[in-house]
DNA sequence: CCCAACTAGATGTATATACAACTTAATGAT
DNA sequence: ATCATTAAGTTGTATATACATCTAGTTGGG
């Protein structure tokens, strides 16, 4: 009560503060589940996006993923180092592809009881309607972008 | 077509990638519009709680907003630094309780303009039933923890 | 042909985040 | 009273993230 109401307000309604929750939450239980696996759920996001959606530019792949190209060049030298992507040349000398390696679907493929057993956590946990929300507001950005190129 | 149906499920139902999506473009809305004043949502968003819930220890801070109490150390350094927020005696030899100052609370309404134009962008472009479902899902936690004892 | 403008990626720097380990203080069992 | 255990914060280390800048390659105007 001390507080100024527009201060209350911004408490009481910010987006951001609760976008942010989740994703710490969400973070925190897909990452609690790879520990044995020495990876976190940001290598097995994008490592899934470039599977399902690969070969792609890294420029193409950040679009998807609404993810800086700086912060992609960076994450992906972890998922080359582990054998798990390949780069193919691009049609361009500056540009290349991301391509999964056999390696790379064999590890997703591995962790998918781990990945199921974290999204019954989740949609327990979230709700199915917040879980329905979400991906249906993904989708549209997704379809945005450009129609028919879903990502991770 | 070319990967393993696990792997396409994986890329097509995954609640994570989707939570995380959202949160890079919704702290990118927030901390563009921040950017002239020097400072980021996530420091907004831990002004912002401190002054409505504070004082408080910041071990409570970090159950409310499901941040690690070593994440919140560092943060606090920077608003300590600022004078947005200072630290009284706790209970406890060990402990201390965070409030936020004049200057601070002075901050929170002076961006209260930046703050309301960022909400609207973000309802806009997340959509009013994604909004509801974070608010209602998040505000659930919040009860869990400790009936009354609202956060952000 | 040549150079300006642009594009793709990588690198410099800073913040946000978390886990593990550490320091200091409190508590409890005997 | 003493010491093991627990609790609160801080610090070490690593990843994730973004903006600004840099390098290299491409392209278009003249």
């Amino acid at each position: 009560m001390s507080v100024p109401a527009k201060v209350r307000q911004m408490a009481r309604e910010c987006v951001a503060v609760r976008t942010r929750l989740l994703n710490r939450l969400v973070t925190g239980v897909c990452d609690a589940g790879l520990r044995p696996y020495g990876v976190r759920v940001a290598q097995v996001n994008i490592l899934c996006a470039i599977a399902n959606s690969g070969p792609l530019t890294p420029t193409d792949l950040a679009a998807v993923l609404v993810l800086e190209k700086s912060t992609l060049s960076r994450d992906m030298a972890k998922l080359l180092e582990k054998g798990w992507v390949e780069t193919q040349p691009g049609d361009d000398a500056r540009s290349h592809r991301l391509a999964a390696t056999p390696a790379g679907v064999a590890f997703l493929e591995g962790i998918h009881p781990v990945w199921s057993e974290a999204q019954k956590q989740l949609v327990k946990r979230l709700g199915p309607v917040l879980v329905a929300a979400m991906t249906e507001t993904v989708d549209e950005i997704w379809a945005e972008q450009s129609p028919g190129e879903q990502g991770a």
